[in-house]
DNA sequence: CTAGGAGCTGGAGTGCACTCCAGCGCAAGG
DNA sequence: CCTTGCGCTGGAGTGCACTCCAGCTCCTAG
């Protein structure tokens, strides 16, 4: 893989901006998906060289990974579209993009709960399936069904737990 | 809302087993949405009265609570009823029934980690936009463009930020 | 001069996970 | 007896976020 020639390139482009693959390769987002964002206008800061190809600025870098991390956390890309145009940093917006990225922060930290939550589940029930194993293969027959019941699908198993807890 | 003269319900199905409905409402789950886990065999533990209504006894619920966590988490719809269909305790199957536990327990701690840096990152944003502000009403012109660029669209700033750190 | 490779555009296609709907049955209340 | 309400089924439809593609241009290497 030579270098493309960077004859052509303005001074400024040649060392600070990236050509879309390289950004591919550094945002871990597909080349389809980053000309996707800019169609749909989540990213502005692209431009082109004089063949029209597209140049991404550090700044445009920066600003992708910002656009990454809401759309990882979950905000819709019609919210990310939004904050987008609400441009730079002028005062008449500022309450709405606060409360965009303010609500955002909320979600993820009630993400980051929830997702605790789930792991807690999540690993519970591999102790349990150790467990069991455990016993069962000391005494092949009589599995524990209380222990297997919550858990499985055993269908000698069917309505024989009585009340959960909450 | 009058109760359902229970007067059909079986003296086990009484008082321990729950309706599509109570189930949608205690698990947050759509009734669409039990409908089609079932069908897709994601929730082997559903029984059916004597008029052919689903009834959920309490180990589905629990089971029901262990999907949830496994889809929320991020589980394909596949795995999960990979998952389900290994079935009861069977030795045979546990080695691959651990595997997509433990794989999953890691996805959840890789997803924790990413989310924890992608609040970083809005936070961050939300830090630079109070200073932004809070300089921009004290001294309403020339806005400090090294704090802005990076962050936003203004056209004005295109290509005028140095090289970024990583 | 030619061939290969990267990128471009507009638009169509895909995958996933639901979500909605028509048309039906049963059961209770008035 | 009729209506109202809940639930059932099978199948079609939806929303979102990409992903793929044909047909093109440009550039560089051989």
């Amino acid at each position: 893989m030579p270098p493309p020639s960077l004859a052509v390139m303005t001074a400024v482009t040649r060392e600070t901006s990236l050509g879309i693959r390289q950004v591919s390769e550094e945002t871990r987002l597909s080349i389809d998906t980053l000309r996707w964002y800019e169609r749909e206008g989540l990213l502005p800061l692209v431009e082109r060289s004089a063949d029209g190809r597209r140049r991404y600025p550090p700044g445009a870098l920066r600003f992708i990974r910002l656009v990454q991390a809401l759309r990882r956390t979950g905000m819709p890309v019609a919210d990310v579209r939004r904050f987008v145009t609400l441009g730079g940093g002028e005062l008449a917006h500022h309450p709405e993009r606060m409360a965009l990225l303010e609500q955002q922060c909320a979600q993820i930290e009630q993400r980051m709960v929830e997702l605790r939550d789930d792991l807690a589940v999540v690993q519970a029930t591999i102790a349990q399936f150790r467990e069991l194993i455990a016993r069962g293969v000391d005494c092949e027959d009589e599995l524990p069904d209380d222990l297997l019941a919550p858990i499985f699908a055993d269908p000698r198993l069917r309505g024989v737990v009585p009340g959960l807890p909450a």
